[in-house]
DNA sequence: ATGGTAATACGATTTGATTCGTAAATCTAC
DNA sequence: GTAGATTTACGAATCAAATCGTATTACCAT
């Protein structure tokens, strides 16, 4: 997520379908779009062509129909985000966050296990 | 958080300096949002007052100089946040989110025992 | 009580996001 | 190759956020 452009809300719903799927058309794109809202074709067209812009999404248009994939990964989104996160809403603490995340929502024995387990390499070094 | 209103950018770095202090003047606030941004006093006024409109703050008014105080607390806009990102950049998998916050922030030795003693209540039920 | 200072109120402008209509281009099937 | 359908391109309208200028109001010191 090395750009200068943020992602809006929107921006950000298309590339966690682009993220799933690995690359995708308008189309496809839309027609997943349009499970949960009301809007469209075109609106899906043109938020995506912003995209291509902003340098957000690549696209191959060797095709008439063009293929459209995400520019950075989805590792590279949660980074940025979280991090952003941490630094204004948990005043840095990564720690405080984790709490809060533990704390409020539902975690199986088996996601405790796998934290446990990257704690203990973590004090390992 | 209970409102349907959900702040924006700049208003959440407003509510931000306002948990930090319990209330505040506009003066106040805005003596700290300018050591980040360079705006005009009257657009930090402007922000407040759609945000006491919006329910975001609530104002005592009875001095000339209006005092500020938010309307909900840090906690429950983390957990609103933290919500809405593990949905949307985690797939809903908390764990994935705990993982990758302990794996690309530090945390010092104190804070991963703090971890460990949560993980170990939670598992004690 | 008056002048100066600091605060609020209000409205206008700018900017960006979102939406969609319409036109042009391309493909497909016959 | 022509009709119909699908896609892209483009531009305009709408809406919300953010910014600031100006006017008004309240306070304070003299």
């Amino acid at each position: 997520m090395s750009k200068q452009h943020k992602p809006t809300e929107s921006e950000l719903e298309i590339l966690s379908i682009l993220w799933d799927k690995e690359h995708a058309t308008v189309r496809d794109v839309h027609e997943i779009v349009q499970q949960t809202k009301d809007v469209g074709y075109t609106t899906t067209l043109k938020l995506m062509q912003i995209m291509h812009e902003k340098g957000l999404v690549t696209r191959d248009a060797s095709s008439k129909t063009h293929i459209y994939t995400p520019s950075f990964g989805k590792q590279a989104a949660q980074e940025q985000y979280l991090g952003k996160m941490i630094k204004t809403l948990f005043s840095g603490s990564t720690s405080a966050l984790v709490l809060q995340a533990l704390g409020n929502h539902q975690t199986t024995e088996a996601d405790l296990d796998a934290i446990k387990e990257l704690i203990a390499s973590l004090e390992n070094k």
